[in-house]
DNA sequence: TTTTTTATTAATCATTTGTTTAATTCATCT
DNA sequence: AGATGAATTAAACAAATGATTAATAAAAAA
């Protein structure tokens, strides 16, 4: 029995979509073939067009898509009416983490081809402004409190993010460096999930 | 009067180089066609493969002296036996942080080129250990007295280079989101030169 | 069942793209 | 100046690639 979680896309629609991100995702826009996206998906290689159009409009299509699961699941964490910011921390951490575990190309995707066309991230954060999230106001609230030092927010956020993101990112690097396999540095991130959370309190805390 | 400061190339294979070196950073390798390589140096397209044989060849060319210009930098500071580990902090800090100003496309373009290929990280990587740098040994050092919280030596290292390196990956969504100018991030960005050390500190400090 | 619409296919087209060739210019040496 | 080798050029080639067409099969509507 199927789920109809997106009755908009047919079954062949749904095959051209999966095959074409995962190999957006690990290639890029160009060095990803019409013809390899075809044959990933056992489907006709006019199909692609017939569907999509092109494999620009296609790419646009997962590229918006992506983003929006993407940013969708960080602003939950960071809206959250009932944790604190240390909660929110711990959240975000575990969250992210387990995500890019699960999908290690993403950040260098989303990365790479928003610096090529930014604009298709301005159509996603409508209602998703991190500056503008609960998390930075329990920050600037415990500011005021003289609970923690003053920076600006959006150092706080970059410096999140970047704890978290940036091992992922540079994974390959991280791997030869250390001559890790891949599940070792699984389980270092498994592991930066309790630490970040203590360094950000940490960087902040008077 | 020209400084010879790379023999082994004539003045046609340093322009073909520039361009190229120029487009790669940019765009990667397949979304830089050979037409446009030899359209930005002024050159006959016949003369790329007349110097570097093909496409390909240029790229790793190009690849491994960018790659080897990145890390040399980087090791110089780790290894300097005369600083201490927060002199070291402040400057590599301030010094990664102007070299990304002045080439914004590194981060990303290592970081992505080295996903599809890290056999030439290894080549450079000879003498060129981080993880046994003077750096490390000092961060070693300071647990064994007292002073540092004892954390795995490559989360130290990774957080350094994350701090630094993630805003300038992540420069396109920066901007966007904080509708901020080209210079406003550079301003971030040179306020970060004297913050990150400081975060750094209070991240291992007891 | 018949008709009409939709989905799928193989073949083909028109560019693009990396590379090569063969001719020409330029510089160097005798 | 003339000969030799390197540097440069315009033209062309072959393969790859994104897209289209026209024919066929399958599904839906009548």
């Amino acid at each position: 029995m199927n789920i109809p979680s997106d009755t908009k896309y047919s079954d062949t629609e749904i095959k051209i979509k999966n095959a074409a991100k995962c190999l957006f995702l690990k290639k890029g826009f160009s060095a990803t073939k019409t013809r390899e996206i075809a044959k990933e998906s056992n489907i006709n290689l006019a199909l692609l067009n017939y569907y999509f159009t092109s494999k620009r409009k296609l790419f646009e299509i997962i590229m918006l898509e992506t983003l929006h699961d993407f940013l969708s699941k960080m602003v939950e964490v960071y809206n959250d009416e009932k944790t604190t910011l240390e909660e929110k921390l711990k959240l975000t951490s575990s969250k992210y983490i387990d995500m890019m575990i699960a999908e290690p190309h993403l950040p260098t995707f989303v990365v790479n081809e928003l610096k090529n066309d930014p604009s298709s991230f301005l159509k996603i954060l409508k209602g998703k402004m991190i500056m503008k999230s609960k998390l930075v106001a329990q920050y600037n609230d415990g500011v005021k409190k003289g609970l923690y030092k003053k920076i600006e927010p959006i150092h706080f956020v970059t410096n999140i993010l970047s704890l978290i993101v940036f091992p992922f990112i540079s994974s390959p690097i991280i791997i030869k460096m250390q001559k890790l396999g891949k599940n070792d540095f699984i389980e270092m991130m498994n592991k930066r999930k309790k630490l970040i959370p203590k360094w950000i309190i940490q960087m902040i805390k008077k």
